[in-house]
DNA sequence: AGTGACTCCTGCCCGC
DNA sequence: TGCGGGCAGGAGTCAC
């Protein structure tokens, strides 16, 4: 599933094509990918063809497009792209047959002369969005000032969202301070996107394996070097699996496959319900990965090294089998 | 303010 | 083999 580095990896690959391309045309092949949309589908594609796209931007899950009229500046707007579970950006230069799950498709022009990238041979293109679950989607927005007083623009619906912990202008002050405000779970701070963003379930859990800190810790009771650790932990896991993703995309091909090789290669808890802890192996004991139900979801840690607080230790929550 | 329930959706995997 | 149920999950909304 598509959390920060995935997104990531896409917008890199939109940044290498798409600015200064103008949107010849626009096809939707499902209203449900616009459902955020309040306009609705015509409105969509009346605002949208003609657009010159901008530079690519991204925060948190959320990416988004800046466009302008070539001919007289309109105010400022964006296409915003939320890929939730499933959704994929895909530039086509080469015909290629339609994806089974294609739900809107744009038609790009050539950049205009004579700026346009001496590698970049391909004239017209296509961007389509792909999406089998339909928890993503697309949408028109204005941007407006970020709230934090920064002086970047933002669409209006991502205003909301915190800054993630790769952006330049993070505070680890400002989210521990947040934090300990809270009186809520660790894990369920860590997925609440105006606190932090980016973060989904399975990072979350890898990071919090990597900190060492149990999912149900009191947001209260987490310390100045815990909320430190466990950033540095949300970091490096992200920045590794931003690497290993950039593997899965070419120059004109923008492959958002954010799941393969990273995945099988670098996971220590998602997933490994049963499996031995490999932390707790280097030290000679032999400790399995927990699955339990938490936020109608799953979390998976290591009972060992994420010691359970206190405070829960008599009442463990439903185990999910595998051990 | 925090939390749970519900909704959106498809595909896969399980058990019968 | 075929069907139905359960599960997976990001995020918005609503009720308590």
């Amino acid at each position: 599933m598509p959390e920060l580095p995935e997104v990531e990896v896409v917008r890199r690959g939109l940044s290498a094509w798409i600015p200064r391309r103008e949107v010849e045309a626009v096809e939707v092949l499902d209203d449900r990918s616009l459902r955020r949309h309040a306009a609705g589908r015509d409105a969509f594609v009346r605002q949208l063809t003609g657009t010159r796209m901008g530079e690519p931007q991204r925060r948190g899950k959320y990416l988004w497009i800046p466009l302008t009229r070539p001919n007289g500046g309109d105010q400022d707007g964006a296409l915003v792209v939320h890929l939730g579970m499933s959704g994929q950006m895909l530039v086509d230069t080469t015909g290629t047959t339609d994806q089974p799950h294609l739900r809107i498709r744009l038609l790009l022009s050539s950049p205009p002369e004579p700026h346009h990238r001496p590698d970049d041979v391909t004239p017209l293109g296509e961007l389509r969005f792909v999406d089998q679950r339909i928890f993503g989607g697309l949408y028109l927005d204005r941007l407006i000032a970020a709230p934090d007083g920064a002086p970047e623009l933002i669409p209006s619906t991502v205003a909301h969202i915190a800054r993630d912990p790769l952006d330049p202008r993070f505070s680890l002050d400002a989210f521990h301070t947040r934090l300990r405000r809270r009186t809520s779970e660790l894990k369920r701070a860590l997925l609440d996107q105006s606190l932090i963003s980016g973060i989904g379930n399975i990072y979350a859990d890898e990071a919090l394996w990597r900190a060492r800190l149990h999912y149900r810790r009191r947001t209260e009771t987490i310390n100045r070097t815990e909320s430190a650790r466990l950033i540095d932990a949300v970091e490096d896991v992200m920045t590794q699996a931003l690497a290993e993703g950039g593997t899965s995309f070419d120059s004109l091909y923008v492959n958002v496959n954010g799941a393969s090789g990273y995945f099988d290669r670098s996971l220590q808890v998602y997933g490994r319900a049963g499996q031995p802890c490999r932390r707790c192996a280097e030290q000679g004991r032999e400790t399995l990965i927990r699955r339990e139900k938490f936020m109608n979801r799953s979390s998976a840690f290591c009972p060992v090294c994420q010691p359970t607080p206190r405070a829960l230790r008599s009442s463990p929550r439903d185990s999910m089998g595998k051990i």
